[in-house]
DNA sequence: ATGTCGATACTTTATCGA
């Protein structure tokens, strides 16, 4: 058995209690970490690695970045996302570890998405999405066993929010955002958590703002992708809500999943 | 209740991104 956990912390430092005490609890095998907003040689590697982790990182400074974080050696497949040369946003780091492919991502988040015309942040997160699903078919083609975790703001389905009319025009809600997300879903991925729960709302995500946590008011947006090797080792996918309500919190909170075998 | 949080910089408050 093998869990992975995923983990939107905005940023590693100011959550570095939070996210030490949760992985001494929960120890998953794996974890994948977002907004962690830091530089790469900024990471705080010790206290992650005296929980017996062994760490990557793909940091920038000040916004984004990811770390994928393993009890069992891994070793970096790419540190970016493959497509555009030109994108320097650290939002992508993928690694193999046993026979497994695991991928961290961190999916923009485009708004404000623009009126009439796509503005420049929603025309660059649906070109991401259109380079993840390049690479989801490149792995594919190649028959690896992957799993890719984080936080890909979209709501993919109005189930997966409080009040699918406030988020009406969203950028994380938008026709054309859920249609590239399924998209991605076509080339015959699993998505855990529905996969797991059917028709459960449930949210992995509450803004600090107007009391969103306490109302409940949240989104899920934090998510596992299976190829089809790894939905065959499907067991379990829930998510942690515990964490939301302790001090100092990210906005986010775990997702855990389960598989089978190593 | 426009009631939050974190990082950054020409900083001690404003701006950006979420």
């Amino acid at each position: 058995m093998t869990t992975i956990a995923t983990w939107n912390v905005n940023s590693v430092k100011a959550r570095l209690e939070n996210v030490r005490t949760w992985l001494a609890d929960s120890a998953p095998d794996i974890a994948l970490l977002q907004e962690i907003k830091c530089e790469t040689p900024a990471f705080p590697a010790e206290p992650f690695e005296d929980l017996g982790y062994n760490i990557a990182v793909a940091g920038q400074k000040g916004y984004n970045g990811v770390a994928i974080l393993s009890k069992r050696p891994l070793e970096v497949t790419v540190d970016a996302l493959p497509g555009d040369p030109d994108d320097a946003q650290a939002r992508y780091l993928e690694a193999d570890i046993g026979t497994l492919r695991i991928a961290c991502l961190y999916l923009p988040n485009g708004n404000p998405p623009g009126n009439g015309t796509a503005s420049e942040k929603y025309r660059y997160k649906l070109a991401w999405m259109d380079r993840l699903r390049e690479r989801a078919a490149d792995l594919l083609v190649e028959d690896h066993t992957v799993i890719w975790g984080g936080d890909f703001n979209v709501i993919p389905e109005p189930v997966d929010c409080h009040d699918p009319a406030a988020w009406e025009g969203d950028a994380l809600f938008r026709p054309e955002t859920r249609r590239s997300f399924r998209s991605l879903l076509n080339l015959g991925l699993t998505e855990a958590f529905r996969a797991v729960n059917r028709n459960r709302n449930a949210y992995t995500f509450w803004d600090y703002q107007g009391g969103a946590w306490q109302m409940d008011k949240g989104i899920r947006i934090d998510h596992f992708l299976l190829s089809p090797q790894a939905a065959d080792r499907l067991q379990d996918c829930r998510i942690d809500r515990e964490p939301r309500g302790l001090p100092k919190a990210s906005d986010h909170v775990p997702v855990v999943l389960t598989i089978d075998g190593e």
